[in-house]
DNA sequence: GTCTATATCCCGATAGAC
DNA sequence: GTCTATCGGGATATAGAC
């Protein structure tokens, strides 16, 4: 694994040039903005673009087609997550601490919800990105999990990989309910479920 | 409650001509197929339309839209499966009886998490739709699980309340892991949550 | 009640000029 | 690196035929 970015984002990855990369953060910013307070229905390029000062074209410049935009928005945010949550020596504090932090962001778990929904859509870009993100994310919890196991902090009658899915799809699960009915409390849910994991079987 | 049917999909739902009915179902059926085959982006009304024999405007006189035409499959299969559990004693077994069935209809449950993701989006009619759906469940396991606790059967040292929703987004979250990735069972994912629920603690 | 024809509008995407 | 022009597709409202 290199440190290289994936080319998710457009042709410009390339040698940036600054007036391009600024342009690029701010149609990034904007774009979620619209999607947050709007909706995917009403987040259309036009809209953005138009927000940004540009034409559709222009942000298509960019970021070859709206699913890449979008999809382009959850790898930059996903960067930044995994990094703050790398060399956690309990990956169950690190997910707690995630969905807490969700909690303040809506806008952008209701586009990961929609990306995640699209994702398995034939020839949709955000296939092949979810595929990798799943499997990184499940071996990185997996084998925390399994070093828990080791440790007798977390019961080892369920093996690491069934309750690494398990983590992962709690944490996606509730977020569905949280975003029709955002009175649930999400860590709450997540925490019961960590408690499961943590405590001994008779 | 009366077992008068809801106003879902379309105007016609009173005094069903033999005609209508069919016509009904049988683009219900197209639409469900072709958005199994060729996923959401493909599914367009003209290509319902034009497998069933009719114009846009033809299928657009028994559904409201394109997204009531969509609901409306949600409701049906819907109404279907929660007549098939209704009653039952142990809601965990059929918790576990509908996801080992999901496994055999991908489709659908592409279908089923388009619609969840696109619930949230302001204006959506699958906003209110999930909103009373999760609600009902929601109220249907958590009774049963309290059931359960006070019988001994399952661990009360977490809320049913919280337990019930722990549960739903497991069955959700995993099926977003499932259809990227179709290698995953779902049933022993959710049979590990089953089986911590069950076990007391210690 | 069932369905078509038409007309309009918005969208994403492409080609090519500057 | 950005715009104009344009294309094809899709959703939806109305009028009216059967």
């Amino acid at each position: 694994m290199t440190t290289e970015r994936p080319a998710v984002g457009g042709r410009t990855a390339r040698r940036p040039y600054p007036k391009g990369v600024a342009r690029r953060a701010q149609i990034l910013q904007t774009a979620l903005e619209v999607f947050a307070a709007e909706g995917d229905r009403k987040a259309s390029l036009r809209e953005i673009a138009e927000r940004v000062g540009l034409t559709t074209t222009g942000v298509l410049h960019y970021f070859g087609s709206r699913e890449d935009l979008f999809l382009a928005i959850i790898d930059e945010r996903d960067h930044e997550a995994t990094a703050e949550a790398e060399g956690t020596e309990d990956p169950l504090a690190a997910i707690l601490r995630t969905v807490r932090h969700n909690m303040g962001v809506p806008g952008l778990v209701r586009l990961y919800v929609a990306m995640t929904a699209a994702a398995p859509d034939p020839g949709h870009p955000a296939g092949p990105y979810f595929a990798r993100r799943y499997g990184q994310l499940h071996e990185a919890i997996s084998a925390g999990v399994a070093f828990m196991q080791a440790d007798g902090r977390a019961r080892d009658d369920l093996s690491a990989d069934t309750l690494a899915r398990l983590l992962v799809a709690a944490v996606d699960g509730v977020q569905l309910q949280w975003l029709v009915n955002p009175d649930i409390d999400m860590v709450e849910v997540v925490d019961a479920l960590v408690t499961m994991i943590t405590s001994p079987p008779q």
